[in-house]
RNA sequence: GCGUCCGUAGCUCGGCAGGUAGAGCACCCGCCUGAUACGCGGGAGGUCGUUGGUUCGAGCCCAACCGGGCGUACCA
């Protein structure tokens, strides 16, 4: 039993600090776990971060959801495994080492060796990984950060060779050469959504040059006809070898100085003017197979020439842009590339690695691409083959982790062969549920239906080594597993690193033709490691076979929208590749966290919030809490410090502030919960209200977080606990706390508090971890983490909850018509009118809640009272507008313009008829709800259908009553200001006016009780030198004299 | 360009299968002040981005457009 119910620390901080400390005390993960180990599994997998960058409040997000859910199902009984991940090669990586050393690029970095680079890469893998534990504490998201798994780990890989190995057994792996995404600076090719992360808007040159027209034996067109071609590299045109045009569409020759240039007919306005000189037309398929003389002749000419430099017809050609005639140069896009092959076009690439021309090309031997565009367009120039330079601003793609300008050059690459697949990655999508459902259905699907192969391989040296072993005579080896491995190439050491360069060096004979086997050099795309992760994790299929089998596919997860062509589609892919189906079912996705302003948050702007600053600020709760409540997960948010301290003060302070009233009177009265309590039916209305309310509220809690509406969920307990609970229960109740002399009531009462935020303890607990542990154990000596999710028990009851509805709408009502009249609650009114819909009126207890609330002597429903009561017609247009139709304004005129005779026959149930067009119709009891409005003297207040209608008369009764409630309130005013304690006796004397002395004699009992006064005397001689303290006041006008002293009677 | 999301009170957001606009904050007025330097009540504040359409009736459905975010795309 508790002994006593401890005080609350003075902030949600210190709650927090507290707590915390409790939950490393009692390695309560831990045990959370093990609770539940013999549980139904609820599978989540982490996608990994990379611990080599600072967390970001962005992480946080994420991290709640996470975390929400996970502690939701756990506390559901499931069984939850969160083994976390560590996102260790890559890029990113890389460029961190490169910075370290003070290198840039492929050849410094072999110039210092693989091993060494590799090491340094190893090295800053986890730099921030303390910062990433201690955050995730610090905000309550737990992980198994005891057993993580670490991509670049021995087991790991060799579990994503395994999986390289199962998609070869299927055909899926290939050696292509295709026009990639390639990014100079990092010297590899980079795959679809990687370079879906880096696109911006860049200015670049737009160029449009001259072609001019040879025959068979290279001599001029007699007619000197020329094409007119328009591209935004200029770098590309010295490695042109032909020309495009669309076969269906109209080109037009143009005399312009001298010349008969060709274009699209529709462009030729755009590009000369509105009055071109048109000499001839052609359609486009009448102009394939052309000749034309290279615009730049720098690139030596190919030994293979085929159809170099001749006009070919492709549909992908459109005349929306340029001149309706498209430069090829298959080295360097992927529709040149695709048309080279359809035409025996050679390719021409003039360029090295680190996209610099190659030294001996004239003019821009040495020069990166992007800076000797300027020289070409000057080569033009001067051979007469510029037509035009301008600039163009347009969305270019980005290295995503470097920046520089991606180059699509053809290379030689390993691709994994998704698009054969593309119907099952559709289907299995569908299994899917997303949230919101639109991103998997549009955006994901969109990116589905549009799939492309998988390029695999990078040509760098921090990652997973594609284990592709190759042969003089092109034979292919995969290897599966380390003991394959060593199998074929003999014993490996203990200690063996996969990594290259030491992988690099183990060769053995070709199983095929005996020939010497060469690892390729590659090293497989991150995306790749991070989608293996679920068999990964568990170093599957070499060990925990088990384990993996009951833990795929994921039931949850949860990232960025920034991942659905990241993790998403690698998770996906993967496993639709191995043929199991979708690797997760449901998945959140959540949105960018924007600045006030709604800017995104970046280190240049310098709006960046660090979480450690947010949550030291406000504490994990209040954030985690506003994060979840102030908008759903997957719309963009605005992080506004203002609005956490808002949710701070709204549902942490109120919750506290209630257990605090709890504590405060339940130490008092040594409560404590005991089979002594009122059963809840034997309890007042308003505990079985109360406890209605916590069961309706359980139920669409339950309801929504099932659905992954957690928004929804938590705005929901937020309302009830500042609503139902702190603004009305407990201020409607507060007298049945202390001093209560009727037993069983204070029992029910604690009881039902007690319940109530025990409840409210067990429904925070997901999503504000701290708090609602604290307010558990401070209730009951025991971690919330480790209780059952309330689950709703059918107590609820609708007409109650309808019922005290309707008091409080009519409270609230009255409280504006004594508004009106400006006459303070204190001020006793005789009676209050009342309507409520439905016909529904109020007895017993709810009826004297409404009095007491409005300090009215009766409340009335106005069926008793016609007199006062004037009735109107609302049409129901739900009902009319089926029946009538087009009339249906017409109806419901007619509706209203009904006369008060026919508005209280169809109350009582007569059959009344309206008249349309000549046609009557009889009124079904539906079509319409008849309202009551008083009149009179009285002030009415309305809301929908409820009225209420205020006498606001007073005689002297009323008045003396007012002035003795007035008077009780200095009393205690005085009392307060004295330094009693609550329970202190007083004597006390009153004088004043007559209004006054009146007052305090007819209601001296009432006084008295209120004021726990053991004597009061009234009159100005009663007040004599004995009282400590005496105070003169005004009651909106009339002066008084308070005067009291502590009693020596104990009370 | 295409796709998608968003646009509702000064701010942050709700609006449940189309039935005639809400909450919180801020503001103003009042009340309360023996759990709560907090609370309560009230008020003012909106042509629901614009324009059309469907419908008896549109914040909600359709179309176009405007503005913003994100995504996508090697249209050279």
């Amino acid at each position: 039993m508790k002994s006593t119910y401890p005080e609350l620390p003075g902030s949600l901080l210190l709650v927090e600090e507290e707590t915390l400390a409790r939950w490393r005390e009692d390695d309560l993960f831990r045990r959370t776990l093990e609770a539940n180990a013999d549980g139904e599994p609820f599978v989540f997998f982490e996608g990994p971060p990379t611990a080599n960058g600072r967390p970001g409040l962005h992480h946080i997000i994420s991290r709640t959801i996470k975390d929400l859910v996970c502690r939701h199902r756990s506390m559901e009984g499931r069984s939850v495994t969160r083994i976390a991940g560590w996102d260790t090669h890559g890029l990113p990586v890389e460029i961190e080492a490169e910075k370290k050393l003070g290198i840039s690029g492929k050849p410094e970095i072999e110039a210092i060796g693989i091993a060494r680079f590799n090491e340094v890469c190893r090295e800053s893998v986890f730099t921030y990984k303390e910062e990433w534990e201690n955050l995730s504490e610090r905000i309550g998201y737990w992980l198994e950060y005891w057993r993580p798994y670490v991509t670049f780990h021995t087991d790991y890989i060799e579990s994503v060779w395994w999986v390289l190995k199962e998609l070869s057994g299927s055909g899926l792996i290939y050696r292509g050469h295709k026009s990639v995404p390639y990014c100079p600076r990092c010297g590899t090719a980079l795959s679809s959504h990687e370079v879906a992360q880096g696109y911006e808007d860049v200015e670049d040159p737009s160029l449009t040059f001259v072609a001019d027209i040879v025959d068979a034996s290279g001599a001029p067109d007699p007619d000197g006809r020329a094409f007119l071609v328009w591209t935004t590299t200029p770098w590309t045109v010295p490695s042109n070898v032909g020309l495009a045009v669309n076969p269906g569409l109209t080109y037009v020759e143009v005399a312009h100085d001298g010349r008969r240039l060709i274009v699209a007919e529709a462009l030729a306005a755009d590009i000369f003017g509105e009055d071109v000189e048109i000499v001839a037309r052609h359609r486009g398929d009448t102009l394939a197979g052309l000749r034309y003389r290279r615009p730049l002749d720098l690139v030596p000419a190919p030994e293979h020439v085929g159809n170099a430099w001749t006009v070919v017809a492709e549909d992908f050609v459109s005349a929306e842009e340029g001149t309706g005639i498209v430069h090829m140069a298959p080295a360097f896009g992927a529709d040149d590339y695709a048309a080279g092959q359809r035409h025996d076009l050679p390719m021409l690439n003039p360029l090295d690695e680190a996209g610099h021309f190659v030294e001996s090309i004239p003019v821009v031997g040495g020069m990166f691409v992007k800076d000797a565009d300027p020289l070409l367009v000057e080569e033009l120039r001067r051979g007469g083959g510029l037509f035009h330079i301008g600039t163009s601003v347009h969305s270019y793609p980005h290295c995503w982790r470097c920046g520089s300008p991606l180059l699509y050059v053809a290379r030689d690459s390993w691709f994994a062969a998704t698009s054969t697949l593309k119907d099952q990655l559709i289907a299995n999508n569908d299994r899917i549920s997303w949230f919101p459902p639109e991103v998997g259905e549009k955006r994901f699907g969109e990116w589905l239906r549009g799939n492309v192969d998988w390029a695999l391989s990078r040509d760098r040296y921090w990652g997973t080594p594609l284990p592709f072993w190759v042969c003089d005579e092109g034979h292919l080896h995969v290897v599966g597993s380390l003991a394959e491995l060593s199998e074929l190439a003999g014993p490996l050491p203990d200690d063996f690193d996969p990594h290259r360069p030491f992988i690099d060096e183990i060769t053995f004979a070709c199983p095929e033709c005996g020939g010497v086997m060469h690892r390729t050099p590659e090293v497989v795309d991150v995306w790749f490691d991070s989608g293996a992760m679920p068999y990964a994790q568990w170093h599957y299929p070499f060990e925990n076979v088990e384990d993996f089998e009951s833990h795929f596919p994921a039931d949850f997860i949860c990232e960025g929208l920034d991942q659905t062509r990241g993790w998403f589609y690698s998770l996906l892919a993967i496993s639709t590749m191995l043929g199991r189906g979708p690797a997760f079912l449901n998945v959140v996705v959540n949105d960018l966290i924007l600045d006030v302003d709604g800017q995104k948050m970046s280190k240049s702007k310098g709006n960046v919030v660090n979480p450690w600053d947010a949550i030291g600020e406000h504490g994990a709760d209040a954030v985690r809490w506003y994060l979840i409540t102030s908008s759903s997960p997957w719309v963009p948010k605005r992080y506004d410090p203002a609005g956490v301290r808002e949710a701070s003060r709204k549902f942490f302070d109120t919750l506290f502030n209630t257990y605090r009233f709890f504590a405060l009177y339940a130490r008092v009265e040594e409560w404590h919960a005991s089979e002594a309590d009122p059963q809840p039916a034997e309890r007042p209305f308003i505990d079985r209200w109360l406890l209605s309310r916590l069961d309706t509220v359980v139920r669409a809690i339950t309801e929504a977080m099932d659905g992954y509406q957690i928004t929804r969920a938590y705005r929901t307990l937020g309302d009830f606990v500042v609503e139902d609970l702190s603004n009305w229960y407990v201020r409607r109740c507060r007298p049945r706390f202390w001093g209560n002399t009727d037993a069983a009531d204070a029992r029910a009462a604690f009881r039902t508090l007690w319940d109530a935020l025990r409840t409210v303890a067990l429904l925070a607990a997901p999503c504000a971890p701290f708090s609602s542990d604290w307010m558990h154990r401070a209730l009951t000596e025991e971690s919330v983490h480790l209780q059952r999710y309330p689950a709703h028990s059918g107590a609820s009851d609708a007409e109650l909850e309808a019922d005290m509805e309707a008091a409080r709408t009519l409270v609230s009502l009255g409280r504006a018509a004594r508004e009106d009249v400006q006459i303070r609650v204190r001020q006793p009114l005789r009676i209050l009118y009342a309507v409520v819909p439905g016909g529904r009126s109020l007895h017993g207890a709810l009826l004297d809640l409404v009095r007491d609330e409005l300090n009215v002597k009766s409340v009335e429903f106005l069926e008793s009272a016609e007199d006062i009561v004037r009735l109107v017609a609302r049409p129901n247009f739900r009902e009319l507008g089926p029946r009538f139709g087009k009339r249906t304004q017409v109806a419901a005129d007619a509706i209203r313009g009904l006369d008060q005779a026919a508005l209280a026959a169809f109350r009582g149930g007569a059959a009344v008829e309206i008249e349309l067009d000549g046609q009557r119709h009889t009124l079904q009891p539906g079509d319409l709800d008849v309202v009551q409005e008083a009149t009179g003297d009285l002030v009415v207040k309305e809301d929908g259908s409820y009225t209420a209608a205020l006498d606001p008369a007073l005689d002297d009764e009323l008045r003396a009553e007012g002035m003795a409630r007035e008077l009780v309130n200095r009393i205690q005013r005085l009392r307060k200001d004295a330094g009693l304690e609550i329970t202190d006796r007083i004597e006390l004397a009153l004088a004043g006016s007559e209004a006054v002395q009146g007052a305090a004699r007819t209601h001296q009992v009432f006084i008295a009780g209120e004021t726990l006064a053991v004597s009061v005397t009234v009159g100005d001689e009663g007040i004599s030198d004995g009282f400590e303290h005496v105070r003169d006041t005004d009651i909106d006008g009339v002066p008084a004299r308070i005067a009291l002293r502590a009693s020596a009677t104990v009370g």
